[in-house]
RNA sequence: GUCCCCUUCGUCUAGAGGCCUAGGACGGCUCCCUUUCACGGAGCAGACACGAGUUCGAAUCUCGUAGGGGACGCCA
């Protein structure tokens, strides 16, 4: 038996993924959770690999995963690395499917101690027995199988003949309350009688997650687990695994379900829920982690816009709480906006540019523009992909007269408005635009045109960007060249015929 | 069905017996800024699930009821 006093001297957590798919913005609320405590206490975060499900693990989902950890800057110092998948850190593997030798020495130990056993039944003989059980009006329908008595050596023998078997854990010994201290729950209670005598190890020798779940984390010296609460009455049957062989257990806090706006679990046929399709619509992955963060954990002066390094900072588990929040996409929108607006104009364009080459969006080559063409559409911007269709309006190839400016056209000045507009930029001595010239175009076909107000306005809006509505044309036309401004209002004028 | 968890504005939340006439944020509405839109600013509406108890005093503690969620797999 090993000594376990002091077997937590390190503050040590882990998010345990399985790979069967993109991350999931709940799994990423759980992974920033641990993330989180890890770093506040400066201890260790881990990234394990929960692939003991076959069917549904992939090697393209692990890849898919990791890189969303890695966008999100959810760094972990032990686990399979982003690139080359070699796993990092001194308690590996990291991979349960690579650890099968560690649970089957496990589950040896409890086989030989009479806490488990070969269990042969079939499915439907499991099946059979619980119809009868319900027939009878048991209060707890749980296995019994005629197996659990059948003396060890009977059993390898069996299997040496060729019969599968699945481990079973003996549960009908155990007559008393197990409870958990939970960080966020309190006190919790379960009766033994809650579960059955449950596996261990399938049939293909595979273990399953309750059992590896707990063996990872006692060998991984995992000192904290903060995992979704749909975990909460597996904690059963991890407790009773932990006694059978007098291991230390974790901290347990159960953080709350993320649900959608029905309070069902968060599903993916309402909408985006993976971190990678925030990531293609244009969310920042700093405010996907804030908002995260904030669905179930408040900071303590109730800040709502915060950094990585702030929630770090700030985070303590007894201000997370336990009833589930649905998953609001128009709050996210805003916290995504707070972080956009706040970045330096580099970075920015940076994040903007491969939006605009993926949707074919042409922009002049040079720095003063770019920026200056930020500093314009800053402000209209939620999350990153907004800029496209404003990006849209600079590009002539892009322009139309849209079926709102009808209205607009049937003026009977806005003809001479637009004639004017077209004539007093064709006049223009210089090729590119200040707002000062701007203002004396305008103040030229005001006169011409005897227009003023929105009559003058908005047909010089539609001559511009083809509709009456939107940014302010004097911060809007130093961005654009006097060619394009001069070909533009050819066309609201031919259209005009 | 059984067991477990949860319950404050539409949504995210603050709240640890008197500081609560319940505060903030998103969203909504009104107004201001703006010769449009957005940004920004000011304001308004909006909640303690219900019922008993404990207490001088309950959003806060206890019990019950209702509602919601989760688990009951050779899924995790």
């Amino acid at each position: 038996m090993e000594n376990h006093s002091n077997y937590f001297s390190e503050v040590r957590l882990r998010y345990a993924p399985s790979p069967t798919g993109y991350l999931h913005v709940g799994g990423a609320r759980t992974a920033l959770y641990n993330f989180l405590y890890a770093r506040k206490h400066k201890g260790k975060f881990i990234l394990r690999i929960e692939d003991t499900d076959q069917e549904r693990s992939s090697m393209e989902s692990l890849k898919m995963v990791l890189a969303d950890m890695k966008w999100l800057g959810l760094n972990w110092d032990e686990g399979p690395n982003a690139e080359t998948l070699e796993g990092m850190g001194s308690y590996g593997p990291y991979k349960q499917s690579e650890r099968l030798k560690i649970y089957d020495e496990v589950a040896q130990d409890l086989l030989k101690r009479g806490l488990a056993y070969y269990c042969f039944m079939t499915d439907a003989e499991i099946d059979a027995q619980r119809q009868t059980q319900m027939a009878d009006g048991a209060a707890h329908p749980h296995l019994e199988s005629p197996y659990e008595t059948m003396a060890l050596a009977d059993a390898q023998a069996k299997i040496k003949s060729g019969e599968k078997a699945v481990v079973r854990f003996k549960t009908r010994h155990l007559k008393k309350d197990y409870h958990l201290n939970d960080l966020i729950r309190g006190d919790v209670h379960f009766p033994s009688d809650m579960v059955g005598d449950f596996v261990l190890l399938r049939s293909d020798g595979m273990p399953v997650y309750n059992f590896c779940c707990v063996v990872d984390d006692y060998k991984m010296k995992i000192s904290h687990v903060l995992r979704a609460e749909e975990h909460l009455s597996n904690s059963l049957r991890q407790l009773m695994i932990y006694e059978a062989m007098s291991w230390p257990t974790p901290q347990f806090g159960h953080v709350s379900l993320v649900l959608d706006d029905d309070r069902q679990k968060l599903s993916k046929r309402k909408g985006a829920t993976s971190c990678n399709q925030f990531r293609e619509e244009g969310y920042l992955p700093e405010a996907l982690l804030n908002f995260v963060a904030l669905l179930g954990w408040s900071h303590p002066e109730e800040k709502e816009i915060l950094s990585l390094q702030e929630m770090i900072d700030s985070f303590s588990t007894d201000r997370l709480h336990s009833s589930g929040a649905v998953f609001d996409r128009v709050k996210l929108k805003w916290v995504n906006a707070q972080h956009l607006r706040a970045k330096a104009p580099v970075e920015m364009w940076g994040l903007i540019e491969p939006f605009l080459k993926a949707n074919n969006i042409s922009f002049p080559e040079d720095r003063p523009w770019k920026f200056q063409s930020l500093e314009v559409f800053k402000n209209y911007l939620e999350i990153v992909s907004d800029a496209v269709p404003f990006y849209k309006l600079l590009d002539d190839k892009y322009f139309e007269i849209l079926s709102e400016s009808a209205e607009v056209l049937g003026w009977p000045t806005s003809r001479a408005v637009v004639q004017e507009w077209q004539n007093a930029v064709k006049e223009f001595a210089g090729t590119a635009f200040t707002e000062d010239d701007f203002n004396k175009l305008q103040d030229a076909v005001k006169i011409k045109s005897q227009t003023k107000g929105k009559n003058l306005f908005m047909p010089m809006r539609v001559a511009v960007i083809g509709k009456p509505h939107g940014t302010e044309l004097k911060i809007l036309v130093p961005l654009m060249s006097k060619a394009s401004l001069i070909s533009r209002a050819q066309k609201v004028l031919d259209s005009m015929k």
